[in-house]
Order: structure tokens, then sequence, then C-alpha cells
DNA sequence: GAGTGGTCTAGACCACACG
DNA sequence: GTGTGGTCTAGACCACTCC
């Protein structure tokens, strides 16, 4: 069963994107959509929450709900985009080619941080080629207490998709760090880096709906091929939520 | 007025810093939450919707509102924070050196992408120096017709909180982008750059609460200083921004 | 079954924008 | 004043977890 308000605003989402309400203009006021769509004004305020933490929207009080001009804020790596969903999404006729496949540990650092109970993983490195040109390296950690094994089919697709769609996985939140680090011969062979030996790194925690740690993942780009869209609102102080 | 539930969300935020929960226990439940506050269950779901999204708990169906990890949150260069707030947060004994300070017009690629009223900004290029160290150079245009003058003082303090606390501007949200790219001999030089002359740009557009564009931002980062630490909750399908 | 969070409602009052 | 979004309530039912 899905709420009815991820329902409206999967639906509004749908006509933003159709433009049947283009940049600039205004959503039907709380209270009209709550009659067009027979629900309770609560619970059209729920879906256009959706729409605004996606920065689709605007609510300006008084007025009424702005749409946004969504090109601005397309392309997130961040929100757990996967290089899969990007590749959907973007055209980017890329591929992918699995350079190991193997059982492996947790590196150390990670798994002393995270009072696992194991760290037996199955260990993913893939190259991920668009148009035909190195642009990302990739290494995975995913923990066999959740995902028992892992296929060459399968690491050439997916993953995501295999995790959530097959095995059920619910998939909630991560935390990324991304620096500028120098490579090894190997990455800089692999990437056919030229003239410099720097590479993006983003290095993933991903955990699931019950915060149980699942997957390590150690992505370097190419820096010329990097780039990361984010849409950010700003935390007040009131909000508590400064850090 | 501030109200209630962001008050009941700072006054949790604050037991959680201050370890009267601590990572892994559970806060009370919904219910005797709401008793506690003396407000109704669903302002007291308000509140926790805010540590939510600060990655602050995790909420479990069925068991209750665990608190996370948020040592591996920390240091968001996302959600807007900027160079003073990290600066006091982070005591990292930073020091400003204001290298210019001029009218000018917006640059040409923003100004044609927004249709605004008018271009006309002051101009602020700053060196940002952690221990002695230069590690950021920021140059900054702020609309005029928000910020009508900008003073010495000013751009060697921190810029948001003489927005907000003296001009009164709500700055609300902003899209940022992140890119390696190759500095010019000038911002080599600034940044004392050895090795390599790849500098890390982050482009930022920042809007007031009514949606008025009014700052924008590029700052080149010394790829060796450079960390942006995300915290991001998967979107799904159905909430209809997968993006 | 008891307790938890997830969704939804119908109604209320407030703050803000605009004419 | 009218209409907008912002907050809050009291109660309901559901889905899930754990015993």
């Amino acid at each position: 069963m899905v709420a009815k308000y991820l329902k409206i605003s999967a639906d509004l989402t749908e006509q933003i994107q159709q433009k049947k309400y283009h940049v600039g203009d205004f959503l039907p006021s709380e209270p009209i959509l709550a009659k067009k769509y027979c629900v309770s004004r609560e619970t059209i305020r729920r879906a256009l929450d959706e729409l605004m933490s996606a920065g689709l929207i605007q609510k300006l009080q008084g007025k009424g709900s702005v749409v946004l001009d969504v090109t601005r804020i397309a392309f997130p790596i961040s929100n757990i985009a996967t290089f899969n969903e990007l590749n959907v999404q973007e055209q980017m006729h890329a591929t992918t080619k699995v350079l190991s496949l193997m059982d492996a540990n947790l590196p150390l650092n990670i798994s002393n941080k995270l009072s696992l109970t194991s760290t037996s993983s199955t260990y993913v490195k893939r190259l991920r080629f668009s148009k035909h040109e190195p642009i990302v390296v990739d290494e995975d950690y995913i923990l066999k207490q959740y995902v028992p094994s892992i296929s060459i089919n399968q690491a050439q697709g997916s993953l995501y998709s295999y995790f959530e769609k097959e095995l059920g996985l619910n998939i909630d939140y991560a935390t990324k760090e991304i620096t500028v680090e120098a490579a090894d011969n190997k990455i800089v062979n692999e990437l056919q880096l030229k003239d410099t030996n720097l590479v993006v790194v983003v290095r993933s925690l991903t955990y699931l709906k019950d915060t149980s740690f699942f997957q390590y993942t150690i992505s370097r780009h190419r820096p010329d091929k990097f780039k990361f869209v984010d849409f950010a609102r700003r935390k007040t102080k009131h909000g508590g939520i400064v850090l």
C-alpha cells in the first residue's frame, strides 16, 4: 500500500516534469488541491513537503507554491544516486567492466569504527566507461550477511536494483565524503590519466532502513569528468540543526 | 514566535549532543514525548522529522527512534554552511584576507540564465587561511538590490551573519556544483599550489525565501585541503523524486 | 496483545500577502 | 477582507515488532 501523499507528490512531480506547470507558475492552493484529490489539507501538505525537499517547488507564505527551475538541480550524484541510475537519466551511453569479484573482509579502518558482528564481504571492483572513455573506478564491499552472493552478471548491471528489487533490501541513507587524492599507478593506468595523478575520491557508507550498515564504496573519478551537483536548503538555528 | 516543534527538535538535538541520549539509545516513544512536552503526537512527529533529516536519528517502525552516530556526519560543507560557521565549529584557526572589494556586474553566463531586473553587484574576493596556510579563494557577487553596500570589515567577517542578522535577509536555499579544474597562474600563486594546478571549484547560486536570486559564489580550494561530507537519504520512486 | 511508528482526517487559529 | 501557507490538535486506523 502506497501512501496517498506519495501518490500525490508523484503525480504533481510528473505534471511539473511534463510542463503542465511551468517554472514560475503557482500550483493550485492547498485547499483546492485537497478538494481535487479528495484528501485533507494535511495530506496535500505532506505531498508538497516532498516537492519542497526535492527542490521542485518553493512555498511562499501568503502567496502559494511556485515551481522552481529544476534544470539547475539536475544531475545530483547526491542522494545516493548510482552510476546506473544516472546512466538511465542522462543517456551517458555508459558501460561497466568488472575488474574483480571476490570474497574479502571490510577494510580495517572501516570495520573498526562500526562494531559489526561480521566483516565478511563481497568485494567488487568495476571500471565505468562513458562513451568508451574510462571515467570511474568503483570498489565495493558488500556485507555477506545481507547479500550472500553476487554474480558477474549482477555486478555488470545495477547492484542497487539487485539489492532492492530482488533481495528486497531497504536502502535508506548514506554518508559520503569527497576528497581529492593522489592515485597510485594502477588507478592512473585504469583511468588513463594524463598530466596528473590526482583523482576525486568518493567514499560512502550505506545503511539499510533498520540502521544496519551494509556497504562501503570507494569511487575514484577522473577529475576532468567529475561533477557533483547539490541542492541544499539552509538549516536554521531554531531547527537546532546547525551541526 | 518560534513553532513548538522547532523548540522541541532543538531541545532534543541538544540532549543528544549532550549525550543524554547515546548512540544506539532509543528516544522515548512519540506518545510519551507528547505527554512530556504537553503537545499532540503530530507535533512531536514534526520535531522528530527535523532530527531525521539532520541524520541525528533513525525511526524504526514498530520499535522506536534510535540515535545515530553523528560523528560520521560532521563537517558538512553541504547545507550552505559557510567558511565562518565551519571555523567556529571546527576551531580551524582561520583567518580571512580581503583581496578585492568593488562594484561589478554578475558574470554574463550567470545573468543570462536568471532573468534578473538588475545585475549590479558587489564583488568580493577573499583568501581564506587555516593555520596560516591559504586553502580557499572565494569570489562573491552579491546583488546590490538586496545588499546595497559591503564594508571591508564586513567582508573580513561573516557575510552571512551580516546578511541575516543585520539586514534581515532570509537565505533559504542554494544549488552548488563541485568540479575539478585547472587554475590560472594567479590562483596557483594565491593558493601556493605545488606539483599541480588543479583546484576544486565550488560554484553556488544562493536564493532567498521569496525565491529571488541574490548571490553567486565561486570557491577555489586547494585539492589537498578539500573535503566535502554529505548525509543523504535515499529518494524513492514513489516519492517521485528520483531525478 | 501491547506498544511502536506511519498515515489520515476535520477542524481550528495564526501570520503573511495583496488589493 | 479574502486567500494563501504555517502550526496545532484529538482522535482514528493501519503496519510493524516483540513477547
